[in-house]
DNA sequence: TGAAAAATAGCACGGTCGTGCTATATTAAA
DNA sequence: TTTAATATAGCACGACCGTGCTATTTTTCA
Protein backbone atom coordinates (compact mmCIF):
# COMPACT_ATOMS: atom_id res chain seq x y z
CA UNK A 1 0.00 0.00 0.00
CA UNK A 2 2.73 2.34 -1.03
CA UNK A 3 2.07 3.14 -4.64
CA UNK A 4 -0.93 5.27 -3.78
CA UNK A 5 0.78 7.97 -1.76
CA UNK A 6 3.73 7.86 -4.12
CA UNK A 7 1.75 8.91 -7.20
CA UNK A 8 -0.25 11.24 -5.02
CA UNK A 9 3.01 12.97 -4.19
CA UNK A 10 3.92 13.03 -7.86
CA UNK A 11 0.62 14.65 -8.73
CA UNK A 12 0.97 17.32 -6.05
CA UNK A 13 4.50 18.04 -7.14
CA UNK A 14 3.45 18.61 -10.71
CA UNK A 15 0.42 20.63 -9.67
CA UNK A 16 2.61 22.86 -7.52
CA UNK A 17 4.79 23.73 -10.47
CA UNK A 18 1.76 24.43 -12.65
CA UNK A 19 0.29 26.64 -9.96
CA UNK A 20 3.53 28.56 -9.76
CA UNK A 21 3.28 29.39 -13.42
CA UNK A 22 -0.38 30.20 -13.86
CA UNK A 23 -1.94 30.60 -10.42
CA UNK A 24 -4.36 28.49 -8.47
CA UNK A 25 -7.34 29.52 -10.53
CA UNK A 26 -6.22 27.96 -13.74
CA UNK A 27 -5.19 24.65 -12.25
CA UNK A 28 -7.17 21.93 -13.96
CA UNK A 29 -7.57 18.26 -13.22
CA UNK A 30 -7.22 17.35 -16.87
CA UNK A 31 -4.07 19.37 -17.40
CA UNK A 32 -2.57 18.01 -14.18
CA UNK A 33 -3.27 14.49 -15.40
CA UNK A 34 -1.57 15.24 -18.68
CA UNK A 35 1.52 16.52 -16.88
CA UNK A 36 1.94 13.31 -14.88
CA UNK A 37 0.88 11.00 -17.72
CA UNK A 38 -2.32 9.77 -16.15
CA UNK A 39 -5.98 9.78 -17.04
CA UNK A 40 -8.23 12.51 -15.71
CA UNK A 41 -10.20 10.07 -13.59
CA UNK A 42 -6.99 8.57 -12.28
CA UNK A 43 -6.03 11.89 -10.81
CA UNK A 44 -9.57 12.62 -9.71
CA UNK A 45 -9.69 9.42 -7.67
CA UNK A 46 -6.94 10.73 -5.40
CA UNK A 47 -8.85 13.89 -4.52
CA UNK A 48 -12.59 13.75 -4.38
CA UNK A 49 -13.07 17.18 -5.88
CA UNK A 50 -11.19 20.00 -7.50
CA UNK A 51 -11.37 22.04 -4.31
CA UNK A 52 -9.81 19.15 -2.41
CA UNK A 53 -7.02 19.00 -4.97
CA UNK A 54 -6.46 22.74 -4.65
CA UNK A 55 -6.38 22.55 -0.86
CA UNK A 56 -3.80 19.79 -1.02
CA UNK A 57 -1.70 21.73 -3.49
CA UNK A 58 -1.81 24.72 -1.15
CA UNK A 59 -0.71 22.56 1.79
CA UNK A 60 1.98 20.90 -0.29
CA UNK A 61 3.31 24.25 -1.49
CA UNK A 62 3.17 25.71 2.01
CA UNK A 63 5.24 22.79 3.24
CA UNK A 64 7.77 23.41 0.48
CA UNK A 65 7.92 27.05 1.55
CA UNK A 66 8.47 26.01 5.14
CA UNK A 67 11.37 23.75 4.22
CA UNK A 68 13.02 26.10 1.75
CA UNK A 69 12.60 29.32 3.70
CA UNK A 70 11.55 29.00 7.30
CA UNK A 71 13.48 25.91 8.37
CA UNK A 72 16.60 27.11 6.60
CA UNK A 73 16.40 30.50 8.29
CA UNK A 74 16.01 28.81 11.66
CA UNK A 75 19.53 27.47 11.27
CA UNK A 76 20.88 31.01 11.46
CA UNK A 77 21.56 32.91 14.64
CA UNK A 78 18.59 34.55 16.33
CA UNK A 79 17.99 38.21 15.54
CA UNK A 80 19.27 40.29 12.65
CA UNK A 81 21.22 37.45 11.11
CA UNK A 82 18.09 35.34 10.88
CA UNK A 83 16.14 38.25 9.45
CA UNK A 84 18.68 38.66 6.70
CA UNK A 85 18.58 34.93 6.04
CA UNK A 86 14.78 34.99 5.85
CA UNK A 87 14.96 37.73 3.25
CA UNK A 88 17.47 35.86 1.11
CA UNK A 89 15.64 32.52 1.21
CA UNK A 90 12.29 34.21 0.67
CA UNK A 91 13.53 36.03 -2.40
CA UNK A 92 15.02 32.85 -3.75
CA UNK A 93 11.83 30.88 -3.21
CA UNK A 94 9.60 33.58 -4.68
CA UNK A 95 11.72 33.90 -7.73
CA UNK A 96 12.52 30.48 -9.05
CA UNK A 97 12.68 30.02 -12.81
CA UNK A 98 9.77 27.61 -12.54
CA UNK A 99 7.54 30.48 -11.46
CA UNK A 100 6.80 33.03 -8.78
CA UNK A 101 5.11 32.80 -5.42
CA UNK A 102 1.64 31.33 -5.91
CA UNK A 103 0.48 32.70 -2.58
CA UNK A 104 0.93 36.25 -3.76
CA UNK A 105 -1.04 35.81 -6.94
CA UNK A 106 -3.53 33.71 -5.00
CA UNK A 107 -3.98 36.44 -2.43
CA UNK A 108 -5.10 38.87 -5.11
CA UNK A 109 -7.11 36.31 -7.07
CA UNK A 110 -9.20 35.22 -4.12
CA UNK A 111 -9.41 38.31 -1.93
CA UNK A 112 -12.99 38.90 -3.03
CA UNK A 113 -14.11 35.29 -3.40
CA UNK A 114 -15.21 33.58 -0.18
CA UNK A 115 -14.74 29.84 0.20
CA UNK A 116 -12.40 27.17 1.43
CA UNK A 117 -9.63 28.19 -0.97
CA UNK A 118 -9.63 31.76 0.26
CA UNK A 119 -9.62 30.51 3.85
CA UNK A 120 -6.59 28.35 3.22
CA UNK A 121 -4.75 31.22 1.55
CA UNK A 122 -5.55 33.53 4.45
CA UNK A 123 -4.14 30.97 6.84
CA UNK A 124 -0.91 30.67 4.89
CA UNK A 125 -0.55 34.42 4.48
CA UNK A 126 -1.02 34.89 8.21
CA UNK A 127 1.57 32.24 8.90
CA UNK A 128 4.12 34.08 6.77
CA UNK A 129 3.26 37.35 8.44
CA UNK A 130 3.77 35.72 11.83
CA UNK A 131 7.17 34.44 10.82
CA UNK A 132 8.32 38.00 10.20
CA UNK A 133 6.61 39.41 13.24
CA UNK A 134 8.27 36.82 15.47
CA UNK A 135 11.63 37.34 13.81
CA UNK A 136 11.36 41.01 14.67
CA UNK A 137 10.35 40.18 18.24
CA UNK A 138 13.44 38.04 18.61
CA UNK A 139 15.59 40.87 17.27
CA UNK A 140 14.11 43.05 19.99
CA UNK A 141 14.91 40.43 22.62
CA UNK A 142 18.44 40.23 21.30
CA UNK A 143 18.61 44.01 21.70
CA UNK A 144 19.38 44.50 18.01
CA UNK A 145 16.02 46.13 17.29
CA UNK A 146 14.76 49.06 19.30
CA UNK A 147 12.68 48.14 22.33
CA UNK A 148 9.74 50.18 21.04
CA UNK A 149 9.62 48.30 17.72
CA UNK A 150 6.15 47.69 16.30
CA UNK A 151 6.81 44.18 15.03
CA UNK A 152 3.56 43.95 13.11
CA UNK A 153 4.34 47.17 11.30
CA UNK A 154 7.75 45.75 10.46
CA UNK A 155 6.19 42.67 8.89
CA UNK A 156 3.76 44.84 6.94
CA UNK A 157 6.59 46.84 5.42
CA UNK A 158 8.74 43.82 4.65
CA UNK A 159 5.78 42.23 2.91
CA UNK A 160 5.16 45.25 0.71
CA UNK A 161 8.77 45.32 -0.33
CA UNK A 162 8.68 41.76 -1.61
CA UNK A 163 5.38 42.34 -3.37
CA UNK A 164 6.82 45.32 -5.16
CA UNK A 165 9.90 43.31 -6.07
CA UNK A 166 7.73 40.64 -7.65
CA UNK A 167 5.92 43.17 -9.82
CA UNK A 168 9.06 44.94 -10.98
CA UNK A 169 11.00 41.73 -11.53
CA UNK A 170 8.45 39.33 -13.00
CA UNK A 171 5.99 41.64 -14.71
CA UNK A 172 8.03 44.69 -15.66
CA UNK A 173 11.29 42.76 -16.12
CA UNK A 174 13.08 45.64 -14.48
CA UNK A 175 16.77 44.85 -14.16
CA UNK A 176 17.02 47.09 -11.12
CA UNK A 177 14.33 45.19 -9.20
CA UNK A 178 16.75 43.30 -6.99
CA UNK A 179 18.77 46.40 -6.28
CA UNK A 180 15.69 48.42 -5.35
CA UNK A 181 14.52 45.59 -3.11
CA UNK A 182 17.82 45.59 -1.25
CA UNK A 183 17.85 49.34 -0.78
CA UNK A 184 14.31 49.33 0.50
CA UNK A 185 15.08 46.39 2.77
CA UNK A 186 17.98 48.26 4.32
CA UNK A 187 15.86 51.38 4.66
CA UNK A 188 13.21 49.47 6.55
CA UNK A 189 15.79 47.78 8.74
CA UNK A 190 17.51 51.04 9.57
CA UNK A 191 14.30 52.33 11.13
CA UNK A 192 14.16 49.45 13.59
CA UNK A 193 17.82 48.79 14.31
CA UNK A 194 19.23 50.19 17.50
CA UNK B 1 -25.64 55.93 -35.17
CA UNK B 2 -25.47 56.50 -31.45
CA UNK B 3 -26.99 53.43 -29.87
CA UNK B 4 -23.94 51.33 -30.65
CA UNK B 5 -21.36 53.14 -28.61
CA UNK B 6 -23.88 53.66 -25.86
CA UNK B 7 -24.44 49.97 -25.17
CA UNK B 8 -20.77 49.38 -25.77
CA UNK B 9 -20.11 51.75 -22.90
CA UNK B 10 -22.70 49.95 -20.80
CA UNK B 11 -21.01 46.61 -21.47
CA UNK B 12 -17.57 47.93 -20.57
CA UNK B 13 -18.91 49.51 -17.42
CA UNK B 14 -20.43 46.23 -16.26
CA UNK B 15 -17.33 44.28 -17.26
CA UNK B 16 -15.14 46.64 -15.28
CA UNK B 17 -17.10 45.99 -12.14
CA UNK B 18 -16.97 42.24 -12.69
CA UNK B 19 -13.25 42.40 -13.26
CA UNK B 20 -12.84 44.31 -10.02
CA UNK B 21 -14.47 41.49 -8.15
CA UNK B 22 -12.97 38.41 -9.73
CA UNK B 23 -10.00 39.50 -11.83
CA UNK B 24 -9.47 39.63 -15.58
CA UNK B 25 -9.06 35.92 -15.94
CA UNK B 26 -12.57 34.98 -14.97
CA UNK B 27 -14.29 37.56 -17.12
CA UNK B 28 -16.62 35.77 -19.49
CA UNK B 29 -18.61 36.96 -22.46
CA UNK B 30 -21.66 35.02 -21.35
CA UNK B 31 -21.64 36.35 -17.82
CA UNK B 32 -21.05 39.87 -19.07
CA UNK B 33 -24.04 39.52 -21.37
CA UNK B 34 -26.18 38.34 -18.47
CA UNK B 35 -25.17 41.36 -16.40
CA UNK B 36 -26.28 43.84 -19.06
CA UNK B 37 -29.32 41.82 -20.14
CA UNK B 38 -28.12 40.95 -23.59
CA UNK B 39 -27.47 37.80 -25.56
CA UNK B 40 -24.00 36.38 -25.71
CA UNK B 41 -23.71 37.07 -29.43
CA UNK B 42 -25.01 40.58 -28.91
CA UNK B 43 -22.06 41.33 -26.69
CA UNK B 44 -19.68 39.40 -28.89
CA UNK B 45 -20.60 41.53 -31.90
CA UNK B 46 -19.15 44.58 -30.19
CA UNK B 47 -15.77 42.99 -29.66
CA UNK B 48 -14.54 40.50 -32.19
CA UNK B 49 -12.91 38.23 -29.61
CA UNK B 50 -12.59 37.74 -25.91
CA UNK B 51 -9.08 39.17 -25.96
CA UNK B 52 -10.41 42.27 -27.66
CA UNK B 53 -13.06 42.58 -24.95
CA UNK B 54 -10.43 42.21 -22.26
CA UNK B 55 -8.18 44.81 -23.87
CA UNK B 56 -11.08 47.25 -24.01
CA UNK B 57 -11.96 46.58 -20.39
CA UNK B 58 -8.36 47.27 -19.44
CA UNK B 59 -8.39 50.54 -21.38
CA UNK B 60 -11.75 51.50 -19.92
CA UNK B 61 -10.59 50.77 -16.39
CA UNK B 62 -7.32 52.58 -16.95
CA UNK B 63 -9.29 55.62 -18.07
CA UNK B 64 -11.41 55.41 -14.94
CA UNK B 65 -8.22 55.29 -12.89
CA UNK B 66 -6.89 58.31 -14.70
CA UNK B 67 -10.02 60.35 -13.99
CA UNK B 68 -10.45 59.25 -10.39
CA UNK B 69 -6.82 59.38 -9.33
CA UNK B 70 -4.44 61.13 -11.69
CA UNK B 71 -6.59 64.00 -12.94
CA UNK B 72 -7.87 64.71 -9.46
CA UNK B 73 -4.35 64.80 -8.04
CA UNK B 74 -3.29 67.20 -10.79
CA UNK B 75 -5.63 69.77 -9.29
CA UNK B 76 -3.46 69.92 -6.20
CA UNK B 77 -0.34 72.00 -5.83
CA UNK B 78 2.85 70.59 -7.32
CA UNK B 79 5.12 68.71 -4.96
CA UNK B 80 4.38 67.17 -1.60
CA UNK B 81 0.77 68.25 -1.59
CA UNK B 82 0.14 66.45 -4.86
CA UNK B 83 1.94 63.36 -3.60
CA UNK B 84 -0.33 63.23 -0.57
CA UNK B 85 -3.35 63.70 -2.83
CA UNK B 86 -2.17 60.89 -5.11
CA UNK B 87 -1.92 58.59 -2.12
CA UNK B 88 -5.43 59.43 -0.89
CA UNK B 89 -7.10 59.07 -4.28
CA UNK B 90 -5.16 55.91 -5.05
CA UNK B 91 -6.20 54.28 -1.81
CA UNK B 92 -9.78 55.28 -2.41
CA UNK B 93 -9.80 53.89 -5.94
CA UNK B 94 -8.08 50.64 -4.97
CA UNK B 95 -10.46 50.03 -2.17
CA UNK B 96 -13.97 50.61 -3.38
CA UNK B 97 -16.70 48.36 -2.03
CA UNK B 98 -17.28 47.12 -5.57
CA UNK B 99 -13.86 45.50 -5.53
CA UNK B 100 -10.13 46.10 -5.39
CA UNK B 101 -7.64 47.18 -8.01
CA UNK B 102 -7.83 44.81 -10.97
CA UNK B 103 -4.38 45.84 -12.16
CA UNK B 104 -2.77 44.44 -9.04
CA UNK B 105 -4.43 41.07 -9.27
CA UNK B 106 -3.88 41.14 -13.02
CA UNK B 107 -0.19 41.83 -12.55
CA UNK B 108 0.22 38.63 -10.56
CA UNK B 109 -2.16 36.59 -12.70
CA UNK B 110 -0.37 37.36 -15.95
CA UNK B 111 3.24 37.85 -14.94
CA UNK B 112 4.13 34.44 -16.33
CA UNK B 113 1.74 34.37 -19.27
CA UNK B 114 2.92 36.16 -22.40
CA UNK B 115 0.39 37.72 -24.75
CA UNK B 116 -1.51 40.88 -25.54
CA UNK B 117 -3.21 40.96 -22.15
CA UNK B 118 0.06 40.86 -20.30
CA UNK B 119 1.45 43.55 -22.58
CA UNK B 120 -1.48 45.84 -21.84
CA UNK B 121 -1.11 45.28 -18.11
CA UNK B 122 2.60 46.03 -18.28
CA UNK B 123 1.84 49.28 -20.08
CA UNK B 124 -0.66 50.34 -17.43
CA UNK B 125 1.61 49.34 -14.57
CA UNK B 126 4.45 51.34 -16.08
CA UNK B 127 2.14 54.32 -16.48
CA UNK B 128 1.26 54.22 -12.79
CA UNK B 129 4.91 53.86 -11.86
CA UNK B 130 5.72 56.89 -14.02
CA UNK B 131 3.05 58.95 -12.30
CA UNK B 132 4.79 58.42 -8.99
CA UNK B 133 8.26 58.86 -10.37
CA UNK B 134 7.30 62.16 -11.96
CA UNK B 135 5.51 63.30 -8.82
CA UNK B 136 8.75 62.73 -6.92
CA UNK B 137 10.72 64.57 -9.57
CA UNK B 138 8.44 67.56 -9.19
CA UNK B 139 8.90 67.46 -5.43
CA UNK B 140 12.62 67.64 -6.05
CA UNK B 141 12.15 70.62 -8.35
CA UNK B 142 10.05 72.28 -5.71
CA UNK B 143 12.90 71.67 -3.29
CA UNK B 144 10.70 69.65 -0.96
CA UNK B 145 12.49 66.37 -1.70
CA UNK B 146 16.24 66.06 -1.40
CA UNK B 147 18.16 66.83 -4.56
CA UNK B 148 19.76 63.38 -4.52
CA UNK B 149 16.38 61.61 -4.47
CA UNK B 150 16.19 58.38 -6.48
CA UNK B 151 12.69 58.95 -7.85
CA UNK B 152 12.39 55.45 -9.24
CA UNK B 153 13.28 53.96 -5.89
CA UNK B 154 10.64 56.19 -4.34
CA UNK B 155 7.97 54.86 -6.70
CA UNK B 156 9.08 51.28 -6.00
CA UNK B 157 8.62 51.76 -2.27
CA UNK B 158 5.29 53.56 -2.60
CA UNK B 159 4.05 50.73 -4.78
CA UNK B 160 4.99 48.06 -2.28
CA UNK B 161 3.21 49.90 0.46
CA UNK B 162 -0.08 49.92 -1.40
CA UNK B 163 0.32 46.28 -2.39
CA UNK B 164 0.82 45.33 1.23
CA UNK B 165 -2.18 47.42 2.21
CA UNK B 166 -4.35 45.56 -0.26
CA UNK B 167 -3.34 42.19 1.17
CA UNK B 168 -3.84 43.18 4.78
CA UNK B 169 -7.09 45.00 4.13
CA UNK B 170 -8.88 42.88 1.54
CA UNK B 171 -7.50 39.40 2.22
CA UNK B 172 -6.62 39.41 5.90
CA UNK B 173 -9.34 41.92 6.87
CA UNK B 174 -6.86 43.51 9.23
CA UNK B 175 -8.43 46.54 10.90
CA UNK B 176 -5.02 48.12 11.27
CA UNK B 177 -4.28 47.99 7.55
CA UNK B 178 -5.02 51.66 6.91
CA UNK B 179 -3.05 52.73 9.92
CA UNK B 180 -0.04 50.65 8.92
CA UNK B 181 -0.23 52.04 5.40
CA UNK B 182 -0.14 55.60 6.72
CA UNK B 183 2.78 54.96 9.02
CA UNK B 184 4.73 53.30 6.25
CA UNK B 185 3.84 56.11 3.86
CA UNK B 186 5.18 58.69 6.28
CA UNK B 187 8.29 56.60 6.87
CA UNK B 188 9.01 56.48 3.17
CA UNK B 189 8.35 60.19 2.77
CA UNK B 190 10.61 61.08 5.66
CA UNK B 191 13.54 59.51 3.85
CA UNK B 192 13.11 61.78 0.84
CA UNK B 193 11.91 65.00 2.42
CA UNK B 194 14.44 67.73 2.89
C1' DT C 1 -42.26 56.99 -44.72
C1' DG C 2 -39.45 53.77 -46.91
C1' DA C 3 -34.90 51.79 -47.75
C1' DA C 4 -30.37 50.92 -46.15
C1' DA C 5 -27.57 50.03 -42.26
C1' DA C 6 -26.58 48.69 -37.89
C1' DA C 7 -27.53 46.18 -33.66
C1' DT C 8 -29.02 42.22 -31.53
C1' DA C 9 -30.83 37.46 -30.97
C1' DG C 10 -30.93 32.50 -31.99
C1' DC C 11 -28.70 28.54 -32.86
C1' DA C 12 -24.99 25.21 -33.59
C1' DC C 13 -20.25 23.59 -33.35
C1' DG C 14 -16.18 21.74 -31.14
C1' DG C 15 -13.70 22.08 -26.96
C1' DT C 16 -12.88 21.77 -21.98
C1' DC C 17 -14.56 21.76 -17.47
C1' DG C 18 -15.84 18.85 -12.99
C1' DT C 19 -17.75 14.72 -11.74
C1' DG C 20 -20.02 10.38 -11.47
C1' DC C 21 -20.17 5.16 -12.88
C1' DT C 22 -18.20 0.88 -14.42
C1' DA C 23 -14.58 -2.02 -15.91
C1' DT C 24 -9.81 -3.32 -15.96
C1' DA C 25 -5.18 -3.44 -14.36
C1' DT C 26 -2.04 -3.28 -10.73
C1' DT C 27 -0.55 -3.92 -6.14
C1' DA C 28 -0.56 -5.92 -1.44
C1' DA C 29 -1.67 -9.72 1.71
C1' DA C 30 -2.90 -14.58 2.61
C1' DT D 1 0.06 -18.27 -6.17
C1' DT D 2 -4.47 -17.09 -5.29
C1' DT D 3 -7.40 -13.62 -3.50
C1' DA D 4 -8.83 -9.35 -1.88
C1' DA D 5 -7.91 -4.48 -1.99
C1' DT D 6 -6.50 -0.69 -4.39
C1' DA D 7 -5.28 2.17 -8.24
C1' DT D 8 -6.18 3.59 -12.67
C1' DA D 9 -8.58 3.98 -17.18
C1' DG D 10 -12.62 4.58 -20.14
C1' DC D 11 -16.67 6.61 -21.01
C1' DA D 12 -20.72 9.62 -20.57
C1' DC D 13 -23.23 13.54 -18.82
C1' DG D 14 -24.55 18.32 -18.32
C1' DA D 15 -22.61 22.83 -18.09
C1' DC D 16 -20.16 26.55 -19.88
C1' DC D 17 -16.58 28.34 -22.90
C1' DG D 18 -15.35 31.21 -27.44
C1' DT D 19 -16.82 31.77 -31.89
C1' DG D 20 -18.94 31.52 -36.35
C1' DC D 21 -23.41 31.91 -39.25
C1' DT D 22 -28.04 33.41 -40.23
C1' DA D 23 -32.28 35.68 -39.14
C1' DT D 24 -34.68 39.37 -37.07
C1' DT D 25 -35.29 43.50 -34.85
C1' DT D 26 -34.07 48.21 -34.20
C1' DT D 27 -32.08 52.41 -35.54
C1' DT D 28 -30.55 55.83 -38.91
C1' DC D 29 -30.96 58.65 -42.84
C1' DA D 30 -32.59 60.16 -47.55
Amino acid sequence: MDKGIETREKILHAAMHMVRESGFDSLTIGETAKQVGMSKSGVFAHFDSRDELLLNVIAFTAQDFKVQVFDKALQHKRGLERINALSRYWIRWSNQPSGGCPFMSGAFEFDDRPGVIRDALVKQEKAVHDIWERAAKIAVEEKEFKAVTDCKQFAFEIFGNLLSFQIYKRLLNDVKAGQMYNISFQNILSRYLK
